[in-house]
Order: structure tokens, then sequence, then C-alpha cells
DNA sequence: ATAGTGACTGGAA
DNA sequence: CTTCCAGCCACTA
């Protein structure tokens, strides 16, 4: 998972061998450690947003940390994720 | 052991 | 485009 670059819920647990289990995965990251290495901000829903969860201040961390990476967020505060998909493989190849 | 909830997803209306 | 419904598995009571 590079900078600059976004996965779905659905798209980590398929990664991680758990297809369709993407609650899974969105429970693992609410067990994370708040100093954990893991690029937990970097995950988002399938509406490219940010999820529930983070009512707190984790949804404003989330938000500028990916701003800062360079992923921008449309009008509704959703990312197009045609533009930043993080695709395995492909790689650098819009950036 | 069952029942309910949850950082979700995809298809149908 | 938005909203509703069903499926999926782990964790807690």
């Amino acid at each position: 998972m590079p900078r600059g670059r976004v996965a779905t819920y659905g798209q980590v647990a398929r990664l991680a061998g758990l297809a369709g289990q993407a609650r899974i995965v969105g429970y693992a990251l609410a067990a994370l450690p708040q100093g954990t290495s893991l690029p937990w901000h970097r995950v988002v829903n399938a509406l490219g947003g940010i999820s529930q969860r983070a009512e707190g201040p984790y949804g404003h961390i989330q938000r500028a940390r990916l701003e800062k990476e360079r992923v921008s967020f449309d009008g509704r505060g959703r990312i197009p994720l045609e533009r930043f998909r993080w695709r395995p493989g492909a790689g650098r190849a819009s950036l």
C-alpha cells in the first residue's frame, strides 16, 4: 500500500483471503492500537469515504492524513476510487 | 450453546 | 444517482 493510494475494506479482505468478510477487516482495524505502524488511514469503505466509527477525532485525522498523502476528496467528502484505488501489481501506474 | 452488533459490500428497486 | 435488503464472519453478552 504505497502513499497516495487507498484500498477498500472489501479489497483488503480479498487480499487477506477473507473475500466478502470486509466487516472483519473493519473490526481488525478497530482493534488496532494508536501507535500502530499499519496504514489504517488508507483503508476506506466502498464509497471512498471515512466510515461511521470515525465520528470521533479519527475521521478528521484519517482525512487529514489522506490529504497529506496527495489524496483528494470531492464535495461530498468522498475519494474518487477510480483514481486513487490501490492496484496491486499495477503499482505506480498513475503516479 | 444462541442472539445481537459491527471501520462493509453488492445487487435490486 | 440514492435507498433498501440480504450475506458474511468474529466478538461480546
